[in-house]
Parts: structure tokens; sequence; C-alpha cells
DNA sequence: TCACCTTTGTTTACGCTGTTTACGTTTTAC
DNA sequence: GTAAAACGTAAACAGCGTAAACAAAGGTGA
């Protein structure tokens, strides 16, 4: 994460810290007291500064916002590694029942992370923030990383046991072309049914947490953890596996 | 839904006019210059008044801003209910393939509207407004009519093809006391299997169009159509359906 | 008809917001 | 040592939600 902090100066160091410290003040203001409370001079009176000097870190309000989803972007997918890592440590990497758990294990921790982080989930997720995503986009790079993960999971879980995924052919006419243009993105060699599985999964496990979350489940049910389970299996499913795990 | 209108003074009548202009009026700022628009004071002015006079309407802006999501959302109900009718005028009301194809038309209309109102769907499905919901919340009545649509043509399909469902012993343990509140709150003897299948189908509805809506699956596709056409068949064939409709 | 009261609106004011400008002060670089 | 860049502040501007005081109507009862 840190690597290439060598070969800067101590100023540039310095400066690299003070937008970390910023972006951190942010997002606790973010958490402790709502999205609303998440304003350029609350930051800078927590941080002992005025509101001004923010500007010589982001030229605005709104640029600084970015780069705090961004960060909770990345923390996010750190998080899912990291229960991927720990749930994995016993059993034999590249396996297939290895990689079968390590993708309910990491959609489970989706959704831990979802209901334990609703506030920033909400940022990440939910409408998306106002003004035109630059080229350099901070969020861009997060969501493939994010994305990524899963991605990854499917693609060796199907490499390995080759669950049946539609042959090309058996495709909607209209969503082969873009089927395509994503594998030719993701410079990958996939059959195009393996991203349309992965794309369902995603649509799933997307609107499963994000219902839960914005409560918008509530008129029904007070704890969604069963539905969830039940999105779980019918995701274990579609890649060729039986949920619970054997 | 002017029913009540009778009755009421000329005051009274000339207050809920202006009541629902207000509403009128933030909404078009919501459309045509984005949430963020949608200021007290900008609403007064383009109402030829001062930001101090909506006091007399409405006690904060947060409150206003709950009416105009309601509004939004009783919108989002009759535009439903209008597609259905619309499309059930030709075929025998009641039958099974008549009540088939109202739910799909129901389920398309909702994209429908979806991806030609982003601005109102993020206010109604994204990260809820902030504010308890009082008891006399506007917003609870919209979600209960919002759902009744779709609880009531699965209901109904139900009752003519009797799709299968699974039994009250097949549940999950979490989930069956759940929906078995969630049951007598509908004042309803339809089976638990029922209302399972019905929220599951909403999970499946609801996150194919927020991650459309909100762009969460630009990074691989640019047409979520076919994606949408997808979760159709497999909302199909949970409730007993092939997609496309014979 | 007159007095009274309620309703509706304005004006004024307070404290908050994002942002820009001008001005020092400190640190770096040559 | 000196010029330049960086960092921070204070002041100001425009806009925001909201509260209080006050004026002008409309309806109501004596």
């Amino acid at each position: 994460m840190q690597a290439e902090v060598q070969g800067l100066s101590r100023r540039d160091r310095l400066r690299a810290a003070t937008s970390q410290e910023i972006i951190q003040v942010a997002r606790q203001l973010l958490v402790t007291e709502g999205s609303a409370a998440m304003s350029l001079r609350a930051i800078a009176r927590e941080m002992g500064m005025t509101a001004p000097a923010l500007y010589r870190y982001y030229p605005s309000l709104e640029d600084l916002a970015r780069h705090v989803v961004a960060d909770i972007f990345s923390e996010l997918s750190a998080a899912i590694e990291a229960a991927i890592a720990a749930d994995g440590a016993g059993s034999a990497a590249g396996s297939a029942p290895a990689t079968a758990a390590a993708l309910i294990t990491a959609c489970r921790a989706f959704r831990t992370w979802a209901t334990g982080h609703q506030a920033e989930f909400g940022l990440i997720f939910g409408s998306p923030l106002p003004g035109a995503a630059g080229p350099d986009d901070p969020l861009a790079e997060c969501g493939i990383t994010f994305g990524g993960i899963y991605l990854r999971l499917v693609t060796q879980l199907w490499r390995i046991t080759g669950f049946g995924v539609p042959a090309d052919d058996e495709l909607a006419e209209a969503l082969r072309p873009q089927l395509a243009r994503y594998r030719d993105r993701l410079l990958s060699d996939l059959p195009l049914g393996v991203l349309q599985v992965f794309l369902r999964c995603w649509v799933l496990l997307y609107g499963t947490v994000s219902l839960e979350v914005f409560g918008h489940l509530k008129f029904a049910l007070e704890d969604s953890e069963p539905m969830f389970d039940l999105m779980l299996s019918d995701l274990a499913s579609m890649v060729g596996l039986t949920y619970p795990l054997p």
C-alpha cells in the first residue's frame, strides 16, 4: 500500500499523511454524525484548522468526498479479502472445496460489512454521487478491485469444476456482444457464459444486501439473515454448488 | 383521491391546494436541478414567496421532503397500475394467463418508471432519508400500497395455478415465525411459502433495477435490459411460469 | 357593523454551509 | 542567501434552514 512512499521528499510524505488524516476525520464524522455532518468546516474544526486550508489538499468538498468513498471502498475489499484468508487458512488453496468456501465466505463478509457499516455502505452503493467521474477517478479503480475479488473466485471455481454455463450461442443476442466487450476489457479468455453467471450472482448479492441495509425489507421482516441464506443457496446453485456446503 | 375534500371549508381547500403545489414545485426542482437543489428557499422563490412562508405548510424541509417522496411513491404505484390496466384490457381478468401477464407487466413497468425517473427513484429507494418515521408517516402507507400491487398479483396467481411453494415445515426455522407475523399483519391466510416466494421476487426485482439505475452494472454492461430479461425468467420460474410467456 | 381572532405572509436576524481572495509565515530549492 | 513554492489564516460573499416579531388580510360572534 505504501510502497511508492519511497522516493518522496519529506514534505510530500507529510502532505500525503495530512491528506490521509483528512479522509479519516471525514469518515469518522460520516459514521458518528451522518453523511450530512461531513462538512468542510466540520472536518477542518475537527483537525484544528480553518476550512479554506483544506483546499490545499482537495479542490472541493465533492472531490474530498470521492476520496472518502474510495477509502471506504478499499477497506471493504480488504475486509472481504481478510475474511477469505482467515477462512481458507485450513484447507488446500486452489481446491474445489476451498474455492467454494471462499466464495461463500466472500458473500457473507460483504453482508457482514454492509450491516456493520450502514452509512458507508449507503455512500458507496446508494445513489451515485453527483459530479462526473474524471479520468483519474479513484472510485473506478476501487470498483474494479472489489468486483475482481468475486470475479476471481467465480473464475477459479469454474476452471476447477467447470460448472455448467450457457454456451455463447445460447446467450441472448443483446447480451452477447456486451459480454464480449466486457471480456475484452478484462483481457480474459473465459466463456461468455461464465461472465453472465458472475453478473447474475452480483445482482443477487447486491439486491439482497442493499435491500436489507436500506430497510426496504423491514415491511415484512425484522431479521433478514434467513433471506440472505436463501439467496446464498440460489447463488450456490448458479455456480454448481449446493448450499450449505457439504 | 380527493374524496375527502367534501366537507372542508373553502379556506382548507385553498390550503390543501397550496400544500400540493409546494410538493409539485419541489419535485420539479428535484428532477430538473437534482436533489441538492430542492431547497426551501428555491421552492419559495419558484412559488413567488419567501422561505419562512413555507413553514405555514410544513414544519421543516425534512418533513416537506417526506411528502415529496410520498407523492412520487404514489405516482409510481399509479404508473404500475395503469400499465397493468392498459395491458390487461384485452384478456379475461382473473384468468391465469391474464394474471401472469399482469405480473410481468408490473415488473416491466417498474423498470421503465425507474429508468425514466432516476432522481425520484434514488430518493425513494436509495439510502433512507434521515429522521425517524413518525406515527403518521405518509411514506409507510405508500410502501404498503406499492408492495400490495405485487403481493396481490402473486397471491392471485397462486390461488389460480397453485404454483409450487415450500410447505410451512420446509421453511427455515428463523424465517417461519417472521413470515407468520407478516401474514398476521396482512390479515391473510396464505401459506407462508407464498410470502417467501413473494419476498424473493421483490429481492430479485429490486436488485436488478436499482443496480441498473444506480449505475453499479456499468462496469460491465452499457445496456442492462438483457439482464433484466434474465431476471424476469428467474422470477417467472419462481411462480411457476415460463418466460417469455407463451 | 364592529371587534376579535386566526391564518398567511413578510422582514429581520442568527448560525451554518462551500468557496474565493488577499495576506502572512514557514519551508524548500538553488 | 535569496527566490520560490507551500501552507495556513482572516475576511468576505452567496446561499442555506430556521426562529421571532410584525403586518395585513379573512372569517366569526356580539
